[in-house]
DNA sequence: CGCGACGTTGATTTGCCTCAACGATTGTGG
DNA sequence: CCACAATCGTTGAGGCAAATCAACGTCGCG
């Protein structure tokens, strides 16, 4: 259970037995069913959930009733939303389940408890932050400078294995084009 | 001279004296001439710079040739390639002064001698990175669910002094659209 | 003074959207 | 297990936001 995710922390910090058993003890385990809602606009977030197995998407719903997609996180990532995580209030966001998913689920008071008992803990969480950044930026930088076609291959290539298990539809949404224009890209491409 | 980045710290953590002074100490105090390359596409970026006074723009080219401006930085904030300084890979980024700047600045050596010494700070480096995943996130989706006027409207509400401090077209390049359609769209506000 | 950086304006083009209609596939309740 | 609805992808016609290209005025500065 806890294998993919002590990996990961691995790849952060350098963690001793103590440590690691103590942060296995705050992480609440959860195995969510397909299409389910973890957060709701207006809602409080009040989790960072790991992702063991599954997939999840984040996304936004503008003022004219449309969703944009925002992330699609698989296995290995975290998902939450950080600012609404971090402050206490009200999330613009929904995060909803595409697949069952098996989470390690931590809340707001355990992981401040974390960083209490441990402070190594803010280095692992800060790293993975900057990822997201880094993440994030790359694909602002996309969005702006490149056309939608580009974009749509350089996703199919650094993502092979997410375009099999998301609907066309939010791919086109998370590059920021409509489903029909992406129906017509892939159309060329034959 | 530390005035405003200990108020700025102490919005992230509390500090003992004793810190305090250990960071001013690692802090290197730099002033820099108008239009100064800080960092080029293909260095290393071995600095994390916060601005007492000043003006600094992040930008990327594209293999157009075309400046894309990713950030403008005034008074109170941070810049760096946070990827390229954790990593120390080169950087795809130029950061450069658009004015005469007052810097605080800290090498990779000194922060993680910081991080070593006083884990507290761990804390207040994510909290900043808190805060500029959350602007990132704002914008990004302002530029893909907001037309262009849209979007230039908010960014003077919300940055009121910096479009006196910046040129039209880097504002146009940072909003991604091109100057020429910005000149228009301020044409059509009169 | 003269040159380069900056901003403006108009004509034309284009990438992508919207709307509408239509198969194919999935899934779900009776 | 079938029937029917919902979801998903495709295609075409028409339209618009914004890009591109080109020309020109202005200003600050070496």
């Amino acid at each position: 259970m806890f294998e993919s995710i002590d990996r990961y922390a691995d790849q952060c910090v350098r963690l001793s037995d103590e440590e690691r058993t103590f942060f296995h003890g705050i992480l609440q385990r959860k195995t969510i069913k397909k299409k389910t809602f973890l957060l709701r606009k207006g809602e409080v977030c009040n989790f960072e959930a790991y992702i063991v197995k599954g997939c999840i998407r984040t996304f936004y719903i503008d003022e004219n009733g449309f969703e944009i997609n925002l992330q699609f996180a698989v296995e290995d990532w975290w998902v939450s939303d950080i600012a609404s995580f971090t402050d206490r209030k009200p999330s613009g966001l929904f995060i909803q389940t595409l697949e069952e998913s098996e989470l390690l689920m931590i809340d707001h008071d355990h992981k401040e408890q974390l960083f209490r008992t441990y402070p190594k803990f803010e280095r692992m969480f800060r790293l993975m932050l900057q990822r997201n950044l880094s993440v994030l930026q790359n694909r602002f930088l996309a969005t702006v400078s490149q056309p939608a076609e580009q974009r749509y291959l350089d996703f199919i290539q650094r993502y092979p294995d997410i375009q099999q298990r998301v609907p066309q539809h939010m791919i086109a949404s998370y590059l920021g084009i409509s489903a029909e224009f992406l129906s017509k890209i892939r159309k060329r491409r034959r």
